[in-house]
RNA sequence: GGCCGCUUAGCUCAGUUGGCAGAGCACAUCGCUCACAUCGAUGGGGUCGCUGGUUCGAGUCCAGCAGCGGCCACCA
């Protein structure tokens, strides 16, 4: 025998070279013709492209082995399996990281300018770039490296023209003025996506704006209105308050703000509340609903805007909600959206306060100008108290927009940007999904799709930032006609003039990822590439960018390829830790997936991954202990590693035989072990094909360690011997050889390496040539022929038999080394026969010396017989089947010593469950403790006397003469 | 405020049409027998969040409640 494998699988002394020897052989990479010409049947995944500055995280790492394992898999099944690989230029993240080195040289990126800092960041990228797509490797992820794409590559750019083009030529495409959210830090504009909203606790500032004089009787009658509403609402809940609660309330704790009231001038004031009173400085109307009542006489009137000396109209529109506080709110439109819609309808003025920093501008009293918003917000605060016109505040929760990007506050700002209309794009996807064209793996995401859709609302896409794709609209600096177009045009379409600039703007990152399932393609040339690859299959991603990403795509397929890019879309786990945190950067409890390969193997972190995120729930992993998060996969790649060594050593270098010329020597063991690999491959096929892919590992992981490793292994080690009879011998080596390269061909997928390795070692049939060079050639199905329900079943038998057998053993203190008698009573026929010819099994595996049954007729047998039964001690169980079985004890066991020791446990149990009893007969006790504890003092009385009752049994036992 | 999900062993989770509660890890006892101690054998451990309903039978179906989490919308 010349193989020699070590006896731990060592991950770095295989992983690269496999890796290699894949790449050499081509197989990732797929060419149209093989599904133009050849006619095979594509699969197709497009990888969600990583920021091209990215650093692999475990979420890329779950998200990209997900991917790998579909790819392997349909590739297996013989489908041209093409998984697409590239980067994203990721317009913020990549800006921002490029303007911090900058800023490492003191700096920023206005001192370069714009084309130098643009040919810096191209420079930063094509070296240090996509850096992120070799660590895929690291992992074992077969992309077709060869496609591998970047968003501003120019094919790329070129489909993002054509499309800004085509929409705007469809008046789908539009520039307008309205409010948008604006990170004061990165300075540019951001869609809604962008913005998230953060829960915070925070403050209801209460503002009075003095009333136009002529409105003091208009406000004496509001007030008395405010009032007899009041009363009103208090009359009717009175008589059902409880006494002395009621009247907190509704105050919160806070202070309940007056709607009208007096100054100590005399003058009328009107109370409105604000969470930011920074912005009052940006006011150009008060607004009351037109059906509050209370209100009617003030509206048409003035207040005197504090602070600026402006003063602004009264207002009435449908928006103001009469129940929240006192049902008059400040109108800002400039800073405002639902404000600014106010304004749109009233033709209130909008007014600017803020510069693009989120500063106080040159619209804002002088007092303010130049301080920064937060700042700015005490300050008005504080002015107003200084004018006796501040109301109080109240603790009031909701939630505040972050940038996505630096997290820093969202502005919502009034701005020229360039938007997409919506809504008609959104037609067909969301048809797609109610139809089932587009699927999502967990279903539950359908309907958070679906609401997306139904509510959608305008893209905005244009970024202020430098690095993007430009938009491609030019203006003439002489007539001043906008020009939209595909080539970078010489000249003014309407006049003539060169003197056109550029929208200095740049498109939002994901107005070109949107593309990505057919720009990377080749569109809009109608190429093969299309023809053959478009559209694909599975999207697999993280949930977070369903909207940013997914949704918009699957829009993008409808309006420019005509269908949707994939029919599944699979929202994986998120990777959390083990307080349930999602992993990240900035909390800093992230794992290093390249660190895992290092300590592990790439195997381990697959295995790990995928076996520990079923469908629908999150994965936890413990970044301070690699180790008890990684062992299972670890143990298992091992596991693997050397079953396969040890059938590597034993079947040796000889070629074994094909199946069919082995057939009639097959035994009980070799039938089952067949038939349950044949059930295996269909089993894991069917989870597949429903994306169930934790299952997928739970079985395979199941079929090989608990049935091929833990029973088939066993039973047929003497049959490898070199002594072994040679029929026997021959039927076994070809067994095992068969159901290796099963289970190695279906465990592939998710544990490429460890399983190529070994698959390579196999010895092949004689006579037959190795028809294929990598294990990734073909996947297992279920083979009818194979299918042996009997052989299942009577193998089952034994191995409940055996496992019965020791585990009477252990019960009974029978010494490790000690064979056993076990005599078996009402074995029906089918199984004598197992039992026959699986005897030296079972007398190996238990340690039984003689095994003896009855002959199936009832006839009694010597040990068994109700005589011997009775007349020795002994253990004794029953099989499902109805097998009993007997396991005599005297002169096996020290019989003496056993009735000892349980006199022993006997007598310490009773000692324990006295203490419980007492307790519980204590009146004391019952009536006083708490009550979970006494429930526990009967669980545990309960729970005493079961074992009790069992020591008496076995005491019973060994007490027969 | 709306929608959704989760709650099963100490921990992480399976449990697919209702039919004897499962796995891995952890724990305990024994064992380094020539594939593997990253292993093997055996064992302990559960009022399936709470309440009620449907049913011969409910972890599973229905209603309500509680706790946790997520997404969306933002009544300033």
């Amino acid at each position: 025998m010349s193989i020699e494998l070590d006896p731990r699988l060592n991950p770095k002394a295989i992983e690269p070279r496999l890796y290699s020897r894949w790449m050499e052989s081509g197989e990732f990479t797929v060419h149209p013709s093989t599904v133009l010409e050849e006619g095979r049947d594509p699969f197709v995944i497009v990888i969600p492209p990583p920021n091209v500055t990215a650093v692999l995280h475990m979420g890329h790492g779950l998200n990209n082995t997900i991917q790998d394992v579909l790819i392997r898999w349909r590739r297996m099944q013989g489908r041209a399996s093409l998984w697409a690989p590239g980067t994203d230029h990721a317009g913020i993240a990549t800006q921002n990281v490029v303007e911090r080195l900058i800023a490492d040289e003191g700096k920023t990126r206005e001192d370069l300018g714009r084309e130098a800092f643009v040919a810096r960041t191209w420079e930063f990228v094509r070296e240090t770039g996509g850096a992120i797509l070799d660590q895929l490797k690291a992992i074992g992820c077969t992309c077709d490296w060869d496609r591998t794409r970047f968003t501003l590559d120019p094919g790329l750019s070129r489909a993002v023209r054509e499309v800004f083009v085509h929409l705007y030529e469809k008046d789908l495409i539009y520039r307008g003025e309205y409010i948008i959210n604006w990170c004061p830090r990165c300075l540019t504009a951001l869609s809604n996506e962008e913005a998230e909203g953060e829960e915070v606790d925070g403050r209801l500032f209460h503002l009075r704006y003095p009333l136009a004089p002529e409105l003091a009787e208009a406000a004496a009658a509001a007030l008395e209105a405010v009032a007899a509403v009041k009363a009103e609402a208090g009359g009717v809940g009175a008589p059902e308050e409880d006494e002395g609660e009621g009247g907190d309330r509704t105050a919160g704790g806070g202070i309940e703000p007056e709607a009208l009231g007096q100054l100590p001038d005399g003058r009328w004031y009107l109370t409105v509340s604000t969470t930011r009173p920074e912005t009052m400085l940006g006011d150009t109307a008060v607004a009351v609903n037109p059906a509050d009542e209370r209100y009617k006489g003030l509206v048409g009137g003035e207040v005197d805007l504090p602070l600026t000396g402006r003063r602004i109209p009264i207002i009435a529109d449908g928006y103001v909600d009469r129940g929240f506080g006192t049902g008059m709110v400040k109108v800002t439109p400039a800073h405002d959206p639902n404000d600014f819609d106010m304004a749109q309808r009233s033709g209130v003025p909008l007014l600017d306060v803020m510069t693009p920093e989120a500063k106080m501008g040159e619209n804002a009293p002088e007092a303010f100008q130049g301080m920064d918003r937060f700042d700015a917000r005490k300050a008005v605060v504080q002015a107003l108290q200084d004018q006796g016109l501040y109301g109080g505040e109240d603790p009031h929760t909701h939630s505040i927009p972050r940038c996505y990007r630096c997290t820093t506050v969202v502005e919502p700002r009034l701005s020229e940007q360039w938007f997409v209309k919506m809504k008609p794009l959104a037609e067909p996807a969301l048809k797609a999904s109610q139809d089932g064209t587009v699927t999502f793996v967990p279903g539950r995401w359908q309907k958070v799709y679906e609401h997306w859709m139904e509510n959608i609302r305008d893209w905005c896409i244009s970024r202020q930032l430098w690095w993007g794709h430009r938009i491609p609209v030019w203006y003439c600096q002489d007539c001043g006609e906008t020009i939209v177009a595909r080539d970078d045009p010489a000249a003014c379409t309407a006049c003539g003039s060169a003197a056109l600039e550029q929208d200095p703007d740049v498109l939002d990152t994901w107005f070109s990822s949107w593309l990505w399932p057919f720009s990377i393609f080749g569109w809009p040339d109608k190429t093969d590439d299309l023809k053959a690859f478009y559209p694909g299959h599975v999207l697999s991603t993280a949930p977070e960018i369903l909207f940013f990403w997914v949704a918009r795509m699957i829009m993008a397929g409808y309006e420019f390829m005509g269908e949707a890019p994939f029919s599944t879309v699979y929202l994986h786990a998120t990777v959390r830790d083990t307080e349930g945190r999602k992993m990240s950067k900035s909390l800093g409890n992230g794992i290093d997936p390249l660190e895992v390969v290092d300590q592990f193997g790439a195997d381990a972190l697959r295995f790990t991954v995928i076996s520990g995120a079923a469908v629908g729930t999150d994965i936890q992993l413990n970044p301070d202990d690699l180790e008890a998060s990684f062992a299972p996969g670890r143990n298992f790649a091992n596991k693997v590693w050397n079953a396969g060594r040890f059938t590597l050593m034993t079947v040796g270098d000889d070629p074994i035989k094909p199946l069919s010329a082995v057939k009639d020597d097959l035994e009980l063991s070799d039938r089952w072990i067949l038939s349950r690999l044949s059930a295996t491959a269909e089993s894991l096929t069917q989870e597949l094909e429903k994306f169930r892919l934790h299952d997928v590992a739970e079985k395979a992981y199941h079929f090989f360690w608990g049935e091929l490793a833990d029973w088939y292994l066993e039973l047929v080690k003497p049959r490898l011997r070199e002594d072994a009879e040679e029929g026997s011998k021959q039927a076994a080596r070809t067994t095992l050889v068969t159901a290796f390269d099963g289970i190695l061909r279906l465990l592939h997928p998710i544990i490429p390496f460890v399983t190529e390795e070994l698959w390579q070692k196999l010895p092949w049939p004689e006579g037959a040539q190795r028809p294929e060079s990598l294990i990734s050639a073909s996947w297992p199905t279920k083979d009818t022929a194979l299918d042996d329900p009997e052989a299942e079943r009577q193998l089952e038998a034994v191995q409940e038999l055996i496992t019965q057998v020791r585990s009477l053993r252990k019960e009974y203190g029978v010494p490790e080394g000690a064979e056993v008698e076990v005599a078996l009573t009402g074995s029906p026929p089918s199984f004598q026969e197992a039992l026959i010819s699986e005897d030296s099994s079972i007398r190996r595996l238990a340690r039984v010396g003689t095994l003896t049954m009855d002959s199936g007729a009832g006839e009694p047998v010597e040990a068994t017989g109700p005589g011997g039964r009775a007349s020795r001690a002994g253990a004794h169980g029953v099989l499902k089947n109805g097998t009993e079985l007997f396991l005599p004890l005297e002169g096996v066991v020290d019989l003496e010593k056993e009735r000892e020791r349980l006199s022993v446990e006997i007598q310490r149990l009773s000692e324990q469950l006295k203490g419980v009893r007492g307790k519980l007969e204590n009146e004391a006790f019952v009536s006083k403790a708490p009550e979970e504890v006494v429930a526990r003092e009967r669980q545990k009385q309960a729970s005493f006397q079961e074992q009790m009752g069992k020591l008496q049994e076995k005491l019973k036992v060994f007490q027969r003469p």
